[in-house]
DNA sequence: AGAAAAATTCAGGCTTCTCTCAGGAAACTC
DNA sequence: GAGTTTCCTGAGAGAAGCCTGAATTTTTCT
């Protein structure tokens, strides 16, 4: 019983034998406003299509007994037609996953960002009409985000970013005005089993503002000893 | 007997292994109109999370016999889905404790500040919808506090304020009219164990006036021999 | 494989914050 | 109104936190 926006929270499936992932998954849809259901194995993950009846799935691909490819083909032979996100560890060869993004499915390899598993969870659901979409395209002042083309505009101008600095602008721009934390920040936008030094954060933020400042006063404040917001400029 | 806005107060469940701290969460818990249940280790506090069904957990990592981190994992088993606040050490390494943000669990190191503590508290509970929510924005005649953003206005303007400015305004916000003593106002925004001079305190309500009063009359009236109060100003 | 781009680490320098201290002002007491 | 206590506030030292350029490692692309 929270704001829930949308009458209708859409059902997310996490399968993955690995509980520590799936619960990271399972608390991030959760706070996602998503309802979730988890499975460990393929078996489970057929029960549960049944009896949860969920919009997507999360699908790790590497499982003892039945691996994903093969829960998914179970299921297209169910006509199921349940779009999936597909887990893959980073040296699966492509071949397999290739054909995947040509149906409503994608993949991701681990480890991966939280932020991103959530905006292609999205991204799919929108796609699938299954969900009141929230519009991919994020503003805040004269700053836009388009989430489906990775374009990012400020006061009409367009400004490259590379994969990570984009990353970090849409966990702002998602929050906009919330004051966040380090930990929070590298938590969402880093892999979720980023142990490096945390002064990555700084040094991206760095370079965002040096790119975004370019056509406007800075939007992005520090909140020393705590973190970061983005927050209109006092004028 | 106070404000208590909602009918269904939220229960938490202290779990330390040094009793002195375990009671100052838990007073200042009780004080905010919390139900509050202790456990010493563990194995208590899965006992107790059985029995007493905390809406949130605040649980001290390092503990003899089962750690807090596993307490976390045998309660995640247990699919029990209960936000959990971590305590660790100031020199933990973060590898362990990062990662906690990503669901609606958080953390702090001690010593912490015992306000910063049940600001945090009310923070997730918010987030999971189980208590009906005080906004986070505080107010008090035309002074406004944002707990999400860390934005102060008064009378409409942005006041910038440094984190312990900010954390004896919020202290002071969340108990309007009501007379603080030093004492009082020392244990709950400074850290627990702070054995310092304690005339940072006049310091700092000096450096809020400044910022405060640019805007209009005085609001911090000093109650001499005793503390503080935020109290209208006499016309 | 080689080159280019991106991500991360590292270190120096700079800014800001916190807390201490001390003199003076204000408020009580008698 | 003098004495005493309590409080206020400016100044400053030290520490903590932050920024940024540059070096290094990793990844991607051709």
């Amino acid at each position: 019983m929270i704001q829930s926006t949308d009458q209708a929270t859409a059902r997310v499936l996490v399968v993955d034998d690995e509980p520590n992932i799936a619960d990271v998954i399972s608390m991030a849809l959760k706070y996602n406003d998503f309802e979730v259901a988890t499975a460990g194995d393929g078996n489970q993950a057929l029960e549960q299509v049944a009896e949860f009846r969920p919009d997507l799935i999360v699908l790790d691909v590497m499982m003892p007994g039945l691996d994903g490819f093969q829960v998914a083909k179970r299921l297209a032979e169910r006509s199921a037609d349940i779009p999936i996100l597909f887990l893959t560890a980073r040296d699966t060869t492509d071949d397999k996953i290739r054909g995947l993004t040509i149906g409503g499915d994608d993949y991701m390899t681990k480890p991966f960002s939280v932020e991103e598993l959530i905006a292609r969870i999205k991204v799919i659901l929108r796609r699938a009409g299954r969900t009141a979409a929230d519009s991919p395209r994020l503003t805040f002042l004269d700053l836009e985000l388009d989430d489906d083309t990775r374009e990012v505009f400020r006061d009409g101008h367009p400004i490259e970013l590379t994969d990570t600095e984009f990353r970090l602008l849409r966990y702002l721009m998602g929050n906009p005005r919330r004051v966040l934390s380090r930990a929070q920040i590298l938590d969402h936008v880093w892999e979720y089993d980023f142990a490096g030094d945390a002064r990555v954060l700084e040094t991206y933020v760095s370079y965002l503002r040096r790119k975004l400042d370019k056509y406007g006063p800075g939007l992005i404040v520090t909140v020393r000893g705590v973190g970061y917001a983005l927050r209109e400029p006092k004028d």
